[in-house]
DNA sequence: TTGAAATTGATAAACCGTCTCAAAAGGAAT
DNA sequence: ATTCCTTTTGAGACGGTTTATCAATTTCAA
């Protein structure tokens, strides 16, 4: 029994709905995906070069846009490359990234959702998504 | 006496202080950009093609960093392509996007941006930058 | 006016992600 | 297990945007 039940339900749902197959290829990226919370393709290309060596590019950025489709992931355009964000257990959240470290956090803050609301409505518009990303250095990297 | 004096000083301030050369393109470059609030280096180019065809797109790139640089302009990602926002009788602010028709609306929010501090305070985090866009509808395309 | 240094324009190259297509694999029905 | 249709895969071509290259031109201080 794998260790990832839930979010496999998730895609085998989603693949059902859709006539898509479960494959070999996307079962090794799933596991790849849920052990990361930010993963670029490239990056997971080169960490499963070791288990599948005939594992194309392509196929990993197809299936890490599956699992966007999904609801498993959601793509992220931090720096140059996409970072696929694991969402498969939380909710929506932003971003503080550190410049010098690349680390990246986490956080949620109703308040300034909520402000973000009032700033849409004040100007006639409906929110469907936002961005917000904070830069800055961590409390390592300021020294 | 052109009608944007005060910009062009700015520009010329920063390139006396770089050993850089006030030529004939930059300043029909900066002339049609301190028209604009947002506009692309695409759009650019082809504004300009008819005052100058044989203008260059790598001119026009290489200008555009340049006003970043002098702080007239500053580079937002929105779509596809690289918006050059005119800063340089504006300060801070943030974007509602249209997702339907491209429409694109500034606002300031000092609570967000105190709550942005506290947010990055918390974690620890000094912020240098920070990115806030609201994607939605106007009111125009929500009927 | 001269000459060193910066700039320009044309185009090649880099970069990232998607598309193409023949071969392989999945899986439902038998 | 076999058949057979559909989906998927892997390799590499391709596309859009931006930067790099480099010889020719322009700037501007001396
Ligand atoms: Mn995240
Ligand atoms: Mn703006
Ligand atoms: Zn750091
Ligand atoms: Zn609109």
């Amino acid at each position: 029994m794998s260790k990832h039940q839930k979010e496999m339900g998730v895609l085998k749902e989603h693949l059902g709905k859709h006539q898509l197959k479960y494959t070999r290829q996307r079962e090794l990226i799933l596991d790849a995906f849920l052990k990361q919370e930010h993963i670029t393709a490239e990056e997971m290309y080169h960490q499963l070069a070791r288990k599948d060596p005939h594992l194309g590019l392509a196929t990993i950025y197809r299936t890490l846009n599956l699992f966007c489709e999904a609801g498993l992931a959601q793509a992220r355009h931090f720096g140059t490359q996409t970072q696929y964000d694991n969402i498969s257990h939380k909710g929506h959240h932003d971003h503080l990234i550190c410049t010098d470290c690349g680390k990246i956090v986490e956080f949620e803050n109703c308040d300034i959702e909520r402000l973000q609301e009032e700033v849409a409505t004040r100007n006639g518009f409906t929110i469907k998504t936002h961005r917000l990303e904070l830069y800055g250095l961590c409390s390592r990297c300021r020294h």
